[in-house]
RNA sequence: GGCGACGUGGCCAAGUGGUCUAAGGCGGAGCUCUGCAAAAGCUCUAUUCGGCGGUUCGAAUCCGCCCGUCGCCUCCA
């Protein structure tokens, strides 16, 4: 398959260097609950790894937590409880609501704070060969020893001085050395280390997890464009610096963000939606469509209307799995045309919305054979397998609560078609109109009356 | 200021030199089916791709300029 890679700039094809194919999704920093932003890139990154599995591929998957940085030490404070205490809440609320929208789980959540002997071991190694430099308890990156400094971002170093802020009292040799080590203020957790007690950088936990899960290549590495500078950037520098092998990854993945309103949707603007609120009126099925309507590489607007669109989408698809898909044996869908579309839609850099045109063009190819009484068991079963691919349940999805509701809303269905039976219209009619008011849709159809919950508003 | 991305129908969104008078979804209109609805099906809903020039036999797709939006350069998926 082809993909594009933020380095190069372009798409190129992709085959894993050995087995497995190796892939690092840059994780969340637990300090604040989980945004329908991070929803989004953690549902494509589940689509890249379904896909890649659906061709047959293992992949081995690692995704960090960044568990100790500024934030979580200020929101904590703030919060008046321990980091603990705060990222383990976060983490929990993190696999909560990805295991909500069905995204696999990787094989390794690493944390940072576990880390901090391999962290070391690198800074270490980094000093001595001359990349890093202490500097009264902190240790900095030394940019200008990497020569290829900026070949992710597209940067060159005069460039970026040009607009970085010079920090008053800087330790460090040049602007855009950045911190590998910082010494421990009063208050704050710390480790020990050989230039004092203190913490870890921000980029290096990533190079660290990176190397030891997956080895000094890994194939892919993804996260939101927003990591592009100088996150990733930073932790090509370290691990190369530091292994001496190039490329530390071979194919650089970032998705489009989320944009609320005109801006992007981050913790630190706070104009956020979390994935909680979301999945409280919508589907998860509904959420992950939304996205996956657009490519990857784009950036989308969270828009509810959207979110309901992607709703009735989603009904078109679920609607043309009903039935036990039995027929006429004869003049049957052309399934392979359609798998055809979807793998080539794929494995053209994952292009998701292309992919999903096939799918609805499959479901209404379906329905058309299903009315003309044509077996369409088969093609149901593709649309079923590709839309799993795309991590698409499309089960009705009812909430425990209203699964409490089953037996009375048969038993309302029921006498209503005992009334329609005696071809009493303006009663059922109107128990029909009252049960959608209550929140269920009833459907007659010649073998009886279906009925479903609305999904809420 | 530097680097980068983007601007396609009422909305969302693919397509990146000819098969494009532009996929798909949502919304809307009409029809079929139905006791009525719903679901489903059919038909219609951009001769046009931000604007202006240029390259080419041919451009939404390449080049230049302009306008607009966004991202990164500071924490961020």
């Amino acid at each position: 398959m082809r993909l594009y890679d933020t380095m190069t700039g372009e798409k190129q094809e992709f085959t894993p260097s050995g087995d497995e194919v190796t892939m690092y999704v840059c994780g969340v920093t637990p300090y604040a609950a989980t945004h329908v932003g991070h929803a989004l890139s953690y549902v494509y990154f589940d689509v890249l790894r379904r896909y890649l599995e659906h061709r047959g591929h293992r992949v081995r998957h690692v995704e960090n937590f960044t568990d100790i940085d500024d934030k979580i030490i200020e929101r904590a404070r703030a919060e008046g409880i321990t980091i603990e205490e705060l990222t383990s809440r976060h983490i929990q609320d993190y696999f909560q609501v990805m295991d909500a929208l069905n995204v696999k789980r990787a094989y390794v959540y690493p944390r940072a704070t576990q880390e901090i002997p391999q962290m070391l071991e690198i800074i270490s190694t980094l000093v001595e060969r001359g990349y890093a430099y202490p500097a009264e308890g902190d240790v900095y990156f030394r940019v200008q020893k990497e020569p290829d400094y900026g070949k992710l971002s597209h940067r060159t170093l005069e460039g970026m001085v040009a607009g970085v802020r010079v920090e008053g009292g800087t330790l460090k040799e040049h602007p855009l050395d950045f911190a590998l080590w910082k010494r421990t203020k009063p208050g704050e957790p710390s480790w020990k280390s050989p230039w004092g007690e203190g913490r870890p950088g921000w980029h290096i936990e990533c190079s660290a997890m990176a190397l030891r899960y997956l080895g000094n290549t890994v194939d892919i590495h993804g996260g939101g464009q927003d990591l592009i500078f100088p996150h990733h950037e930073n932790e090509i520098a370290q691990a190369e610096a530091y292994t001496g092998v190039k490329p530390f990854v071979r194919v650089w993945l970032h998705n489009g963000l989320l944009h609320l309103g005109e801006e992007k949707m981050s913790k630190s603007l706070g104009n956020l939606v979390t994935v909680k609120d979301a999945l409280a009126s919508h589907p998860p099925d509904a959420l992950r469509l939304a996205f996956l309507l657009s490519h990857y590489r784009s950036p989308l607007t969270y828009t509810d209307e959207g979110i309901v669109g992607a709703e009735r989408a989603l009904e078109r698809l679920v609607n043309a799995l009903r039935g036990d898909g039995e027929g006429r044996a004869d003049g049957g869908v052309d399934v392979h045309l359609y798998r055809e579309r979807f793998l080539a839609a794929m494995d053209d850099d994952l292009n998701t919305p292309q992919a999903l045109a096939s799918l609805f063009d499959l479901a209404r190819e379906i329905n058309r054979h299903r009315e003309r009484g044509v077996a369409v068991g088969e093609a149901q079963g593709a649309l079923r397998e590709m839309a799993g691919v795309l991590g698409l349940s499309l089960e009705e999805q009812a909430r425990p609560e209203q699964k409490d509701a089953y037996p009375f809303v048969d038993l309302l269905v029921e006498t209503r078609s005992r009334l329609r039976a005696d071809r009493k219209w303006e009663l059922a009619d109107d128990l029909r109109s009252r049960l959608e008011e209550l929140g269920v849709l009833l459907e007659d159809t010649p073998s009886g009356t279906l009925w479903r919950f609305k999904s809420l508003p």
